[in-house]
DNA sequence: CTGCATTTTGACCAACTAGTCAAGTTTTTG
DNA sequence: CAAAAACTTGACTAGTTGGTCAAAATGCAG
């Protein structure tokens, strides 16, 4: 008995095996594919499994329930996501600092578009999976880089611009790209695919938005 | 027989009756509040019918499938909401008229956000319902004012700015208040709900747009 | 090579949901 | 006001899907 439980005590720190890194890999990234098409509702076990190249039963092993996989992901997903905005440097020079931050999400958005999706997906409705993310992590960090650009503006080096405003704006246009793909595609047509498409999308937000908050007189 | 086949005949104009025109109207507005918040999977008939108060068979008697509430709300939905775009008038004032447009596009998110959750979920999702609506009519329209804005620029009357991208980025920025709701509120707190918050944003927005493609000396 | 732990899966179940149907109720019309 | 048309619904079906389970296959430590 004493024997069986110090057993049981010993699993405890869940030592993850090589089959199991592999899979668990495996998973996440056939999760992503269909989840960031097809939304949680839309995706069936059996989609991710057949991507994944195993049975659902196999999967279950892995992943005891679907939410599991929709929350491991995201969570995986959005630090990335995210971590441009935290390199913004309060001490660097601003023009500069935003040029990098926007170019960087652009980028992002032509890498890694299912992520973009994933999270628009999940805010679309409500982010019932990640509302304690977005007030416990996301909102500290958009209000310390807030402070850093309504101190710039303090000090002249920008327009007088609201600073949260800004960055929405700078979210939103650059995962427009991502998000917003079938429609750019339908209008902008065989352009979209060719190679010099990102850095005269780059070109456009920049000029506008640098332009549009550059301290004038 | 002959009189039969004459009444089947003259069924076809298909007059709607009064409680036809009512219940249809009921159906469609539970629909939208329920498809905007679960997307088209997420949503059941029930849900739909409980909304609209009445049971499911009823609400199957006027739209015999799921698809064809969504599909005519789409439809609905979609003309009202591009109708702004095609009020932007060449021969006005350009910073007057995108100023105008802009406006409208605040405005709307804020009235009728659950029609552009709707939209933003469909395209999100590839668009499988409306990708002949985005090629065959939102296409051309959007190439006709890229024309009057390349014009504009021509003219000097803007900064040189392409104009696909410009459009994108007040759909991006002006929708974003309405798809990334949840997020905005989590980040600005109880300032979303004030008196106030349309104007200050709708300041800030069109503060940046238009400084950035007002024309540089 | 042997015995234990890990991994894999076919078969199954219960819950849910789009859509049907036949029988009733209400509204309209001549 | 009576008959026809339009409307309404409880009860049902068939298909889908998240998740279970027990038994088989495989991997691995000693």
């Amino acid at each position: 008995m004493v024997r069986a439980e110090r057993k049981k005590l010993k699993e405890a720190p869940e030592k993850t095996t090589r089959i199991q890194e592999i899979n668990r890999r495996l998973i996440l990234d056939a999760a992503l594919d269909v989840f960031s098409t097809y939304g949680f509702r839309g995706t069936t076990i059996d989609q991710i499994a057949e991507r994944a190249g195993m049975s659902k039963p196999n999967l279950l092993y892995y992943f005891p329930r679907k939410q599991n996989i929709y929350v491991t992901l995201l969570e995986e997903t959005l630090a990335e996501w995210l971590a441009p905005l935290a390199e913004i440097d309060a001490e660097g020079d601003p023009i500069e600092q935003l040029r990098n931050y926007i170019t960087l999400k652009i980028n992002m958005s032509e890498t890694h578009p299912e992520a973009s999706r994933l999270f628009a997906n999940e805010v679309l409705h409500g982010a019932p999976a990640i509302s304690d993310f977005l007030s416990k992590y996301l909102k500290p960090l958009v209000d310390e880089k807030a402070a850093v650009i309504r101190r710039w503006v303090g000090e002249g080096k920008l327009a007088p611009v609201d600073p949260y405003h800004l960055i929405f704006m700078i979210w939103a246009t650059t995962q427009h790209y991502a998000d917003f793909d079938v429609q750019v595609r339908a209008i902008m047509g065989s352009q979209v695919g060719r190679p010099g498409f990102k850095e005269q999308t780059a070109q456009a937000v920049l000029s506008i938005i640098l332009n549009g908050i550059r301290p004038r007189d």
